[in-house]
DNA sequence: ATAAACTTTCATTATATTTTGAAAGTTCGA
DNA sequence: TCGAACTTTCAAAATATAATGAAAGTTTAT
């Protein structure tokens, strides 16, 4: 397989998995291009290179960069703007992950919460069942969150070694 | 807040966490509904709980069967299907990392492979990047794969209380 | 063999999400 | 202050996804 193959399939691969995981397909791709681009891209190139509209093109990097995946870089003595990827995975995955707690997460902490605090007849299966539902799911959530956190904060060598020589 | 208004709530909360992480909104909601009944439902009293017709509940049900979080149970004497979830929390994380992973995880790691092979100019920076874009999110997604088998094969204390130990 | 009870299918319809592109907005040099 | 270069917006169109419900299929008791 040659280069420019290569590159097309790693896009087409990015994009079906972001779709897959509730990110929209055309901002995995953008981000998938600026991944393997070497050089800051401007809207025109990256407009070109996946044959999206201007307006696409500027609301997706937009979104990009609200997820801290992508920075705006000026060239001295031009106007045009570029796009740039971070290229550290480790710091893709953590901005990820913060990102998604913070959007998903939380806020579903926050409502099982609530409904952990809910009262009623000790008797009542229905009563009984929602309680155990609910109360585990938080605890399970209440897990995951913690780990978010660590992750968030940790350097990936530290993480990686830390959980994998649990599991060895 | 009474029982009647948390159920709801859950039932919502669960739809829409799922429809952010690509998970069909109702059937997410047909398994908070199931996951929130003490007993096994029919088609109609999920039919009439969710408003949803009996086509989408019947397709609903069968994916989350073969998702393995649901099972068909009969009663005796009935000609009826009764549905029922499992309740096990742990046992349910488990399962949804394991067709995850099957399904999504592991054809991309698959691809990430092929790509990692792709020989280039050493010195060709568009190849250069892509190359290690592509190994760096390799190595990251086989660790987060061996982390996830593990995972499935656990049992929840021993699990959680290893993964908190390395965090406090 | 029949019919009632129940389940499944799938073409059609409805809804939700994404994309387009032209117009409006902005910035900057002359 | 003007206009060229560039960016942003957003109503409308296109596309993708999900839901409907009537008809077809299946099972079981008699």
């Amino acid at each position: 397989m040659e280069l420019t193959e290569a590159r097309q399939k790693f896009i087409e691969a990015w994009g079906k998995l972001g779709s897959e995981w509730g990110i929209n397909r055309t901002m995995a791709q953008v981000h998938a291009l600026l991944l393997i681009s070497p050089e800051a891209l401007t809207t025109e190139e990256i407009m070109e290179s996946l044959s999206i509209s201007r307006g696409n093109a500027n609301m997706t990097l937009r979104d990009l960069i609200n997820w801290g995946l992508v920075e705006k870089q000026h060239k001295p003595g031009e106007r045009k703007e570029y796009f740039f990827a971070d290229k550290d995975v480790w710091n893709i995955a953590r901005q990820v992950a913060k990102e998604r707690r913070k959007r998903e997460l939380d806020p579903v902490i926050k409502i099982l919460d609530e409904l952990s605090k809910v009262q009623g007849d000790a008797k009542d299966p229905a009563f009984k069942t929602f309680n155990k539902s609910v109360t585990d799911i938080n605890k399970l959530a209440k897990n995951v969150d913690k780990t978010l956190e660590t992750m968030i904060k940790a350097d990936e060598n530290w993480f990686w070694s830390s959980v994998l020589k649990i599991f060895k």
